[in-house]
DNA sequence: CGTCTTTGACCTCCT
DNA sequence: TAGGAGGTCAAAGAC
């Protein structure tokens, strides 16, 4: 059987001028979502058979993103963002997508209600400028995936951000503790559980126990432990409680955020349009794009940050090769990870593919994300 | 005995 | 304004 190797999707992160940039108005809130689309990964492995990179940008409020990929040291033929034969069938593209024209690149993603999610909502009341990182990652043999975030202290201020390492990274199998698969490193305290209207799995809410810190996660698992979905709300304040030994299995995905949160810009219209920049190509070379990952380019940041008001972004970024080597491959081509980061592990789902092979847990095994910067604007 | 989870009730918001 | 849905509280039980 087909296996893949060197998931290479790698995002540059913000270098050290931009990380300094003043906020262009007085807000600003990216990232809130990152997760993996399996389904799309299927697909793509069906249609394109090399390589690909699927990536999903929604959120309900503008944002700026710089985005850059590049490919595996070994890919090869990588087709960058193509995704040839891909229907988009996600809404969000049906906004105004800068980053969708901009690359040309025909990104296609399915939604699958029954993919793991992990999304962020920005607080609206906090004034805050965080920078963010999450790691995604998936454990192998069949383990689910872990998604890693962080949330890295407040522009402006001392980078001290303890950069706990992520304590704890589980085992994360379904059967065992599933409460504890969407560890963060922060310490939660659940205080309610619902089954909301029109979900299939119930709801579990939960708090920081961190004493004066409102941030909430609430999400789905289904009956076998799989998490469904993950959304936080707020964010955190305050370092991590727990030392860690986060860096120690599988932290392959990591993703940069960087969010601030301004009340008054939070009263801005609520006009889904967003701007933003997405580059790559097979060689590791930005495409061409309108507003380039560089620093430069993102002083062009679209203005639009200064309306955001409720944000809720999702990100699927999924590149991988497809090799026929005889065993699956995960080794990361860069690693962005600069900061300290939250640690959320999730589950992956379980899909089925035609041949009957359950290959949810291969492709959970072979999806890695080395860095997806959020660059400010 | 302290902490965490469970779960029904209550509160708030939206239509 | 009423009803429904989602979110939160808090007592009780489990660990």
């Amino acid at each position: 059987m087909n296996t893949f190797s060197a998931l290479a999707l790698a995002i540059v992160p913000p270098t050290d001028e931009q990380m300094q940039r003043p906020l262009i108005g007085n807000g600003k809130h990216l990232l809130h979502l990152c997760e993996v689309d399996y389904a799309s990964l299927l697909n793509t492995w069906h249609s394109a058979g090399i390589a690909q990179i699927a990536i999903l940008l929604t959120n309900k409020n503008p944002i700026a993103l710089s985005l850059k990929f590049k490919p595996h040291a070994s890919s090869n033929s990588v087709s960058g963002l193509s995704t040839s034969g891909h229907p988009l069938s996600s809404g969000f593209y049906q906004q105004k997508n800068e980053l969708h024209e901009q690359t040309q690149n025909q990104c296609q993603f399915q939604s699958y209600v029954s993919m793991p999610l992990a999304r962020y909502e920005m607080p609206t009341s906090k004034e805050s400028s965080q920078y963010a990182s999450v790691n995604m990652s998936t454990a192998k043999a069949s383990a689910p995936s872990t998604v890693e975030y962080d949330e890295l202290n407040q522009r402006g201020h001392s980078k001290s951000g303890n950069e706990d390492p992520q304590s704890d990274h589980r085992d994360a199998l379904p059967s065992v503790a599933p409460d504890k698969l969407s560890d963060d490193g922060y310490n939660w305290r659940k205080y309610g559980q619902k089954l909301v209207k029109g979900c299939e799995f119930p709801r579990s809410y939960y708090k920081c126990t961190y004493p004066n810190c409102d941030v909430k996660k609430i999400f789905e698992r289904a009956l076998d432990g799989q998490i469904k979905e993950i959304v936080y709300k707020g964010t955190h304040d305050h370092p991590k409680p727990q030392p860690s030994r986060r860096f120690t299995a599988g932290a392959l995905i990591s993703i940069q955020e960087e969010k601030s949160v301004n009340a008054s810009s939070l009263t801005g219209q609520g006009d889904t349009t967003y701007s933003q920049t997405l580059s790559a190509d097979q060689n590791g070379t930005p495409l061409s794009s309108p507003r380039g990952v560089n620093a430069d380019n993102v002083d062009g940041a679209s203005p639009l940050l200064n309306t955001v008001t409720d944000d809720t972004v999702t990100i699927k970024c999924i590149y991988f090769r497809r090799t026929d080597v005889g065993s699956i491959d995960i080794s990361p081509v860069v690693k962005p990870i600069r900061e300290p980061r939250v640690v959320v592990q999730t589950l992956s789902e379980v899909d089925i593919l035609d041949d009957g092979v359950n290959m949810a847990k291969k492709w959970s095994e072979a999806i890695l994300i080395l860095g997806i910067y959020v660059i400010p604007v």
